[in-house]
DNA sequence: GCCAACGTTGGC
DNA sequence: GCCAACGTTGGC
């Protein structure tokens, strides 16, 4: 099993909206990148929901429902897409600060390429996250 | 709102 | 295949 972290902006997509939602089609994802790691996602990994611009924390955790498959909204057809369900909400959401000031967790994804939208979390790093979440 | 980082596009 | 121009992401 594996480990992921994806972002979404607040204003386009709120992890409340998610969790009323029960589930979604992560749509959307134009780099090359995030969408190899959405191909190697297996049904059962999990994943933390982040919010980015306005938040800057991870708020929740996600387990990926189905796995990679065409994006509808892509009309070249080189994107594709995988769907999540909402797990469980973070007691305390960990802000990127937080993730920053710890000195374990300086090697994440996350902060090495800010930009990539879909990103692996080591089974380690995974671990401490949950514990400041307070899941 | 600004700007750095960085991915993508297209001309050559 | 290189690289300049351009567009986008996302932190601040």
């Amino acid at each position: 099993m594996k480990y992921w972290l994806m972002k979404s902006e607040p204003e386009s997509y709120a992890w409340s909206e998610f969790v009323s939602d029960k589930k979604t089609g992560w749509t959307g994802v134009r780099n090359f990148q995030a969408r190899n790691n959405m191909r190697a996602m297996k049904k059962g990994d999990l994943a933390f929901f982040y919010h980015s611009n306005d938040g800057r924390e991870i708020v929740g955790v996600m387990e990926v429902v189905k796995e990679y498959h065409p994006d509808p909204t892509d009309k070249t057809g080189k994107f594709g897409m995988v769907a999540v369900a909402p797990l469980k909400a973070f007691k305390t959401p960990v802000t990127l600060a937080a993730i920053k000031a710890h000195p374990r967790l300086r090697d994440m994804a996350l902060l090495r390429q800010s930009r990539l939208s879909v990103a692996p979390v080591t089974p380690a790093a995974w671990e401490i996250l949950c514990g400041m979440g307070g899941v």
